[in-house]
RNA sequence: GCGCCCAUCGUCUAGCGGUCUAGGACGUCGCCCUUUCACGGCGAAAACAGGGGUUCGAGUCCCCUUGGGCGCGCCA
């Protein structure tokens, strides 16, 4: 056994769009492997592309890993502005020989390449400049400088997901490492950035695994240690087509919208490509604790926001009732609703217990809790203006009388009510669902005793009021 | 075109040569519970892509086919 080395891990994401689901695993999977090994997470911003980055990316991105509760270590890394440094050991590459100046233009690269493609041959540059003298320098044309990369022999990976992957060397080609107009390319800065921040897990999405190999021979050319690779399966859609942002491709954040909490998008993407056995429900905590590369699966995966909504449900019924309606005011302020406060604030709460055990997204939850603090008289659901029919209306009306002497809580509420549908000749139903839509304005509702409980003898007989048809 | 990766119910997955007449979860469909809706409980339908090997024995190992995906920039 060597000597043990603490676990650093990165999110290196480049800030030319929004965090997407497929990011966020990157995130959480790098997260939950170093706080598993009392490691380090890293932040790293690949900002190298300048047409490309800009600062709402770069905000959008740490804006998800906020809300995901993914906190990063240390300060952030702006790969750009580390360009000196990068160019830096290009020089040195070119002074050990084992990169080159190349002067080959775009336009000469580009009918290259199409003669390549013509004859049907891979596509790759052919290494025009790789042994040319100094002296063939061309005055006028800024060079790039390329690695000098085997030609025989393979480069080889050990994954952690996908195994020993080998690449003959003859099918890399020299790759630039430093544009000409002096900047590093992303290829040479990624390797160098790793280095300088010691990571020694990198832990990707699987696009990146050719790269890998690229990477390992600018690592192997710098006698620099290699670092533990794992690259993730890609994520699709839910139609199984690649993730774009034509395809439901959402930034991590608008899924707080959509009315997620963040442990329940936590635990749906730690099974999406991870593993443990039969278990489903997996806490933070605990994914922390049992979270390894070994049962990272090999096979990309569709997300399934159906099973996102099933665990949203499991979390929000965990969930406590004063942080859900703390959740539930700001979301109602950003949708620009009434904001409940003091004791509508308090209904809520009180209420929370029932509300949250039928609601599967916030937004459900909402939807479901909006009758608390609606004004009279309530505005009824088709489904409740059915119910209230005229007969319904004059039942709701003998009820009312009835209640008027009733101690108002929940089951002396219960017993009264069906006193009353016993004497009346009626089904419990009949007598409680007229009740619930005269109270909530809806068909379905919590245990429309709490809801009276919760209301109060004062609103609910005002309710009811509105309803039972007398004028 | 060249290279690399992948392939179990509709979906996410368990399975690391025999315990698989393939298990769990979501979803779907029944039934129960029940004042509505949920929750919960019980049950059902539902998969090893195809073909060759290896082996006493293959979902599990190898090869091919097919089907997906990724990469092949002076983008990251």
């Amino acid at each position: 056994m060597v000597q043990a080395k603490s676990i650093v891990t990165r999110f290196a994401p480049s800030p030319t769009g929004f965090l997407h689901i497929g990011g966020a695993r990157t995130a959480l999977f790098n997260w939950l492997y170093a706080r598993r090994h009392g490691g380090t997470f890293r932040l790293r911003i690949e900002d190298t592309d300048r047409q490309r980055s800009t600062n709402e990316a770069i905000e959008a991105l740490i804006e998800g890993l906020t809300w995901l509760e993914l906190g990063w270590d240390g300060e952030i890394v702006y790969q750009f502005a580390r360009a000196q440094r990068h160019a830096e050991v290009a020089h040195t590459l070119l002074k050990q020989g084992l990169a080159y100046h190349c002067y080959a233009t775009a336009e000469e690269l580009e009918a290259m390449r199409e003669a390549q493609k013509a004859a049907g041959k891979p596509v790759r540059y052919d290494g025009r400049w790789r042994d040319r003298p100094a002296s063939d320098a061309r005055p006028n044309v800024p060079p790039v400088v390329r690695i000098k990369a085997p030609q025989t022999g393979e480069t080889v990976i050990a994954d952690k997901v996908q195994g020993e992957v080998r690449f003959d060397n003859d099918v890399l080609d020299d790759f630039v490492l430093l544009r000409s107009d002096g900047t590093p390319t992303y290829m040479l800065s990624v390797v160098v950035d790793d280095f300088d921040m010691g990571i020694t897990h990198v832990i990707r999405g699987d696009d990146h695994l050719t790269n890998a190999a690229r990477q390992r021979q600018i690592i192997d050319s710098m006698g620099w240690p290699q670092p533990v690779y794992a690259h993730l399966p890609l994520l699709h859609g839910e139609d199984g087509a690649k993730l774009s942002k034509r395809h439901g491709a959402l930034g991590i954040h608008e899924y707080e919208a959509l009315g997620y909490l963040p442990e329940a998008m936590r635990n749906y993407l730690l099974r999406l490509g991870w593993s443990h056995g039969d278990d489903e429900v997996i806490a933070t905590e605990q994914a922390i604790a049992w979270f390894d590369l070994e049962h990272i699966g090999r096979s990309p995966a569709r997300i399934d926001l159906k099973k996102l909504d099933n665990l949203n449900g499991h979390y929000l019924r965990a969930a406590d009732n004063e942080r859900l309606a703390d959740l539930l005011c700001a979301l109602r302020r950003k949708k620009g609703q009434h904001v409940p406060g003091g004791q509508q604030r308090d209904l809520l709460v009180r209420a929370m217990n029932g509300l949250k055990e039928r609601a599967k997204t916030m937004v459900e939850l909402n939807d479901n809790s909006s009758f608390l603090f609606a004004p009279r008289p309530l505005s009824l659901d088709e489904k409740a203006a059915k119910i209230l029919s005229p007969a319904a209306r004059a039942l709701l009306a003998k009820l009312a009388a009835a209640l008027a002497a009733t101690p108002w809580d929940a089951a002396a509420l219960e017993a009264a009510v069906r006193a009353f549908a016993e004497t009346e000749g009626v089904k419990l139903g009949d007598a409680a669902q007229p009740l619930r839509a005269a109270l909530t304005g809806k068909g379905t509702s919590p245990p429309i005793f709490d809801v009276m409980a919760v209301l109060g003898r004062e609103e609910c007989l005002a309710r009811i009021a509105d309803q039972d048809g007398i004028r």
